[in-house]
DNA sequence: AACGTATCCGCAAACGTTACCGATACTTTT
DNA sequence: AAAAGTATCGGTAACGTTTGCGGATACGTT
């Protein structure tokens, strides 16, 4: 028979349902529910996961208190060198690897760095990325990189993602979509540190590392009509990023200072992809009265306008002068080489990196300033030297 | 006086040494140790960092337990639909996050993947970054990345990263320094999978997506050959990399195979960096009877040697063919066309990242096969395609 | 009534670390 | 020798989740 686990009564057991398709008893005397174990299911769930050595295992094969394990390896005081040698001595024999999951938990900080980027394709962000890189490995961080691959959506998650996984601070440049900011102002709300770098927006307030992207375009359609072009034609990218806009108004300021009418036909703001680039680089070029030149917004489209214009017969620089903007690796070598704008991508990584380090140490509030602005250089070559006329 | 706040006992009170700089009394009445509190020091240690809601906030603004709120959020059973749309409700509202970390360390998995590559400077690992990524982020995990630096203690440091990281698997492709791979085995030892791509090595009990080096270099000089050309030099890689042996038995089973000599001293192994690319191209091209082509390891290697050429007034493809590996996307655009092997970089990426995704979802041994041989294509360009004679 | 069943929820133990607060056992000073 | 100081160690509560095992209620069935 029966008896009751608890007061060992044998007459009163009555069952009483199910639970998870065991069958229930309860003891009428004590009111003491119960299941048998079944013996047969003799460790049911057994780890099958091999046992990782923790803190504890070193401490308890040597005898002292995991409290004592943790203060040895990490050179905190209030150690005898004796004991700190022997805890070290045995973590390295049982090959111990500390949990940092456990770590973070406790700690609440992760020591990495989140970093989003809209794309890889380019080489613009990959070096970004080596310059961060740099900067965060040297002060103990680590770096994780996701990549939005221009979709708001996935940007969104990639931010919940990074919430989720606590990291220290997130350097991010937008998507060209990117409308809506609420998912940055999270990070406000959390103090988490955040910086914006290269698509930047306003509406939110977070430090911000640009290039002079206003001197850059001004000084590229500077060149241009100082090269003796005259219909000159901007390809932009979407007017929701802050570069966008300030490259178009360098473009007007640059139109305006040297009495250059804009023929707004000509002046296109658009996605960025080669698709696009095609697409209104087809557009420019087979207008009526064609641009003598075109100032695009990255390299990749002046160069998809170059190969459409060399394909049609228009001579470059002579018939048409290209300026991009970037500086890709490619740029130096096709055909006349690509005049652009050479960005310090190394150094927009460094910078925000530094100052994410900065958010991160200073607890509160530092008034750091808003915005950080590094120098372009126009690099020219001969896609837009016309031999002077 | 000081009274024991214990027994509250005023005369047996003596002091008792410093703890962390505070005086410490016992009371030598009921023998209770004791340290004066001090009264300026309120809350020392203030929460300054934002309390982030949990699921027990949830848990007690409702009124049910934690647990009952982990179901709920987590669409388990066992929870009535009123309850857990309360808890959805009152989680949005609370703004709730979930805590990554304290997920990670309960379920000891991370639904991250690790990936370590050697640099990002030239276009080949950005891209099969891409691919992989595009994988891992369908299948839901999160990819985190990190740089060796070509230096294999950068290497070390960055799987003792990951393993304290506790990712749920490898991807990585070796420094070229790399010749001791121990702190591969470690993975193997803790049974975390690991798929090594591109750089690997053998030594390592782990499966492998590698690209068909021989044929591709294979191809590579039977092509220079069928063009001409009679004297081939190879400039490859470190030989403690498959790929460089791979490459160099391509070319010299090319040589053979045509009845062309071998003069081994236009056979050199070397680092991948430009600076070595230019010494040993200078090396080549400055050679008393000098090379008629050069197949190099990969295309910033080759376009050095052609940059100097040209700059000696060595003609190319006429005077010198030469052909690259990888297909960077400034090799298109030089002056003669680079010819080149393409690399399915984002299929490698791809490839390695379904690969892992099985390791991990197969418990223990799948029998896959131990390698993953993908197909390179030789795109002809004008470095090598010589008038013929 | 007495018993059986299904549904829903709570308790509490992990997960591996850190850090606060004491507690020993000595050594030194008075 | 008593009192005070020093150096070194331990106990244990967090950190925020998940989850196995039971408990409790409500309802259906003999």
């Amino acid at each position: 028979m029966i008896a009751c686990p608890k007061c060992a009564e044998v007459g009163a057991i009555m069952k009483a349902g199910y639970v998870r398709n065991k069958q229930r008893y309860v003891c009428k005397d004590c009111n003491y529910f119960f299941t048998l174990s079944d013996p047969d299911q003799i460790t049911p769930r057994k780890k099958t996961r091999r046992h990782q050595t923790t803190i504890i295992d070193i401490a308890k094969s040597i005898g002292v208190s995991n409290s004592t394990v943790s203060r040895a390896l990490h050179g905190h005081a209030d150690i005898s060198p004796e004991t700190r040698q022997a805890v070290l001595e045995m973590a390295a024999q049982m090959d111990y690897q500390p949990n940092q999951l456990a770590y973070n938990l406790v700690k609440s900080r992760t020591n990495t760095i989140g970093m989003i980027v809209p794309e890889f394709t380019n080489s613009f962000f990959p070096n970004v990325i080596i310059g961060a890189h740099e900067i965060l490995t040297e002060a103990g961080y680590n770096l994780t990189i996701m990549q939005s691959n221009e979709s708001y959506q996935v940007e969104v998650s990639n931010t919940r993602a990074m919430l989720a996984n606590r990291i220290d601070g997130l350097l991010i440049s937008l998507t060209q979509e990117t409308n809506n900011y609420d998912h940055l102002k999270v990070f406000e709300k959390r103090g988490i540190p955040l910086v914006l770098f290269n698509r930047v927006c306003d509406h939110v307030e977070a430090p911000k590392v640009v290039v002079n992207d206003f001197d850059a375009s001004f000084t590229a359609v500077e060149h241009l009509i100082l090269n003796g072009y005259e219909r000159i034609a901007h390809l932009g990218g979407p007017l929701n990023l802050l570069v966008s806009r300030e490259r178009l108004r360098g473009y007007r300021a640059a139109m305006e200072k040297y009495g250059k009418s804009i023929e707004e036909n000509m002046v296109i703001q658009g996605m960025f992809s080669q698709q696009k680039a095609r697409i209104y680089g087809k557009y420019l070029l087979d207008l009526e009265n064609r641009p003598d030149a075109i100032f695009a917004v990255n390299d990749s489209s002046a160069i998809e306008i170059m190969l459409m214009a060399l394909e049609k017969g228009i001579k470059i620089p002579d018939e048409l002068g290209v300026v991009g903007f970037s500086d890709n690796p490619e740029s130096a070598y096709i055909g006349p080489g690509l005049t652009t704008i050479r960005q310090p991508t190394g150094e927009i990584g460094k910078t925000t990196a530094q100052w994410i380090l900065q958010l991160i140490d200073s607890e509160e509030e530092v008034n750091l300033p808003k915005q950080k602005v590094l120098k372009t250089e126009l690099v020219v070559r001969g896609s837009s030297r016309r031999s002077q006329i």
